[in-house]
RNA sequence: GUCCCUGUAGCUCAGUUGGAUAGAGCGGCUGCCUUCUAAGCAGCGGGUCGUCGGUUCGAAUCCGACCAGGGAUACCA
């Protein structure tokens, strides 16, 4: 890269200034190569002798005149100029600009590929709702978030795994599982209630009427505890297979579903636990056994087994972790999460410090939450509500790209809102449009020079 | 109460580790139409960077206090 070209002139130049003496021998903070806003300012700037002038105790100005003296040639810069009140300016040559060009043409998909990572083992997990319905439109930014996040990774030389992780275990669970039942009994026309704090959505419904067809009365014979482990077998299958496809739609293929249960089954989960018991971080209190987070400077404890004896979420989320980085081995592992989810971060990371890992391989990125609305309109994302909005309708209304580009379009860490009028519109205000018909006049420039035989050299400095 | 995110042009937002006159798109205003989709092109205007203080050669950026919006504060996940 060019800006690596520039840094090592820098450098030369200051070794040169170093060696005659008009710079002291001393370290030399990092050299930053910027583009200036101003075209006049040149191509790249540099302050390191603004940097620099608080270290040596002369004036920027002198500095930068010295180093804009020692800097070497160099085929691909034009003019290198001191600038007020102590930058280094360069300007590259035309030439350079329309080979850049032509490089770009030729290396096609491959442009700005880069091998930083170095192969190094990344893993990237995202969405991982829990599977007891479909998704909703907010889940998309995870999903993009995740699926893009990703790609650059790998184009950057990572060897990047996308995994979704699945809690098929756990009261969530158990509340699907006992729903779904409980709407297959009614569609059965028995006299069944959904459970307390059991799943309204219509899809239990469905899914509930085509289980009927398919299987027909067999679960409602059998003792309950039975037909609803079966069933729920069922409907957990379908939900996954479910989320799959709608995560296709969009364009997100994952590498690894990854479910709780392996983490019980492989005696990961005692492990893990074991891990923390031995370095002396579990404690026993009120017949439950707590994280003691508070001695390694959390505001709280954490159950991890509760009283009755059955682990919590952040219990299987320390065996998933241990299983991350110590089973599977990963450098880096990067979890996408709600904001809602913000609050476990902390813990977390301090329970994966607690495992003997270095809780810098660990990083989670929160993403602020959507709002969806048709034009003025607030639409309603809630799971409880019949107003729904899921994921496929938001795809299928506005298009894949569209929706891709509005959810990437925002930094992680801001609120949105997602317009689906906007995103619709047919006008310069939706900035999609504004691509895709910009490629549409491309396209049409391109396809009229060629009918009127126009020839353009490669690389043309005019284009 | 405590913790996290946010507050920048009329609107939606960028702004890398502190650096040059704080940027973009849209909207607004002015001018352009016989050959590319006028769904266009060229130009102009637009800001106490939430408020107040501090750090320093220099602050949208770092620190402190406060104000406003959103989220989190379970033996739920």
């Amino acid at each position: 890269m060019l800006k690596d070209k520039l840094v090592e002139l820098l450098s030369e130049a200051v070794q040169k200034a170093q060696a005659a003496g008009t710079l002291p021998d001393i370290a030399i903070p990092e050299i930053t190569i910027e583009r200036p806003q101003k075209p006049e300012h040149g191509d790249y700037a540099c302050n390191l002798p603004l940097k620099l002038t608080r270290l040596v105790g002369k004036s920027p100005a002198v500095i930068a005149k010295e180093l804009v003296a020692l800097i070497p040639a160099a085929a691909e810069i034009e003019k290198v100029a001191f600038a007020p009140p102590g930058f280094i300016n360069f300007t590259v040559k035309n030439s350079w600009l329309a080979q850049q060009a032509e490089n770009i043409y030729q290396t096609g998909d491959k442009f700005g590929n880069n091998e930083s990572g170095r192969g190094k083992k990344v893993q990237v997990e995202f969405v991982s709702i829990n599977p007891t319905g479909p998704l909703h439109a907010g889940h998309g930014r995870g999903a993009i978030l995740g699926s893009a996040l990703a790609n650059v990774l790998a184009v950057s030389g990572y060897a990047v795994q996308k995994e979704y992780y699945f809690n098929d275990a756990g009261n969530q669970m158990n509340a699907f599982k006992n729903s779904l039942f409980a709407r297959y009994l009614q569609q059965l026309g028995m006299n069944k209630e959904l459970p307390e704090n059991g799943y309204h959505g219509n899809y239990m419904i469905e899914m509930a009427k085509d289980i009927v067809a398919a299987h027909g009365d067999k679960f409602s014979k059998m003792p309950e505890a039975e037909g609803v482990k079966q069933i729920g077998e069922i409907g957990l299958k379908r939900v996954i297979e479910l989320i799959k496809s709608e995560l296709a739609q969009l364009g997100v293929v994952y590498d690894e579903w990854f479910s709780e249960q392996n983490l019980y089954k492989d005696g990961q989960y005692k492990t893990a636990l074991a891990l923390l018991k031995k370095g002396g971080h579990l404690a026993e209190k009120d017949g439950a056994t707590w994280f003691v987070s508070t001695a390694l400077g959390e505001d709280k404890d954490n159950v991890v087994i509760r009283s009755d004896g059955t682990p919590t979420y952040f219990a299987a989320d320390i065996a998933y972790h241990y299983n991350k980085f110590i089973e599977r081995g990963f450098d880096k592992v990067i979890n996408i999460w709600g904001a809602d989810h913000q609050g476990h971060v902390s813990r977390l990371k301090t329970v994966v410090g607690a495992l003997g890992i270095d809780p810098a391989r660990l990083q989670i990125i929160i993403h602020q939450m959507v709002a969806m609305r048709r034009g003025g309109e607030l639409v309603r994302i809630s799971k409880r509500t019949g107003d729904l909005i899921t994921l496929k309708e938001v795809m299928e209304e506005v298009g894949v790209d569209a929706c891709r580009f509005f959810f990437l379009a925002r930094s992680a860490n801001s609120q949105m809102e997602f317009d689906l009028e906007l995103a619709k519109k047919q006008a310069p205000d939706n900035p999609v449009y504004y691509i895709q018909y910009a490629h549409a006049r491309i396209c049409s420039i391109l396809r009229l020079a060629k009918e009127k035989g126009i020839e353009f050299p490669d690389g043309d400095e005019l284009l």
